[in-house]
DNA sequence: ACAATATATCAAGATATGTTGATTTAATAG
DNA sequence: CTATTAAATCAACATATCTTGATATATTGT
């Protein structure tokens, strides 16, 4: 039950579903680019991605500073099932504006 | 957008997974039975079946004073999933304990 | 070691959600 | 019409969640 409440509750919010959509249109980003492309700030931003990743719908892959947030990959049945209803839902996503500079990062 | 986040708000409770899990075991059943079965006062018992009804997973049927909830048919994708995971979680549900006298109401 | 950058966490206040008991609404029986 | 029962709604309070700015941690470059 826990689980399945943390999972939900994941998806309980506005912020985090256009996070979800955002990461699944563009791939991997980090805090920093994901910061610029939708204009929060980045305390805000960290705490909705880390309950995104506890919620089991993100991993994060740490490179230097940079943390790098992506879709989990394989999503289980009711996961992937919210994520497909998250693409209907159409949402209109700002453009992707990159300010980081990753270095050695391939992410 | 609305409408999703309105569906995943319905599920972000234990006490309406519990009543998603109990209508989905015992069928149609009218307030005072599970208010009876579940020990639960009338007006939160009431508030949180409102709230799977907007929320598109229970139906209402009317039989003079008595209103009848049960699972919505169908349900569409992420509900039913969602229903499924809520079947998996095997939650412990205490037993049906009728009190209602429906006379002609044969529900 | 020190400074700079990226990210995470914390504390305080604002907003939303859940619980309870009281009240209201609606249908039925006398 | 009045009393009774089932269910819905309301108001007050308690609890949880979100936002923000400040601070802490961690890594890199000098």
């Amino acid at each position: 039950m826990e689980i399945f409440l943390e999972t939900v509750s994941a998806l309980n919010d506005e912020t985090r579903v256009k996070l979800l959509a955002f990461l699944d249109q563009h791939g991997p980003l980090c805090v920093c680019d994901l910061q610029s492309s939708l204009g929060m700030i980045q305390s805000r931003l960290s705490r909705h991605l880390k309950i995104l990743k506890d919620g089991g719908f993100l991993r994060v892959d740490r490179c230097g500073t940079w943390a790098y947030y992506s879709i989990r990959t394989p999503l289980d049945r009711f996961r992937s099932e919210a994520l497909a209803e998250i693409r209907c839902l159409g949402i209109e996503l700002p453009p992707l504006i990159k300010i980081s500079e990753t270095g050695d990062c391939k992410i």
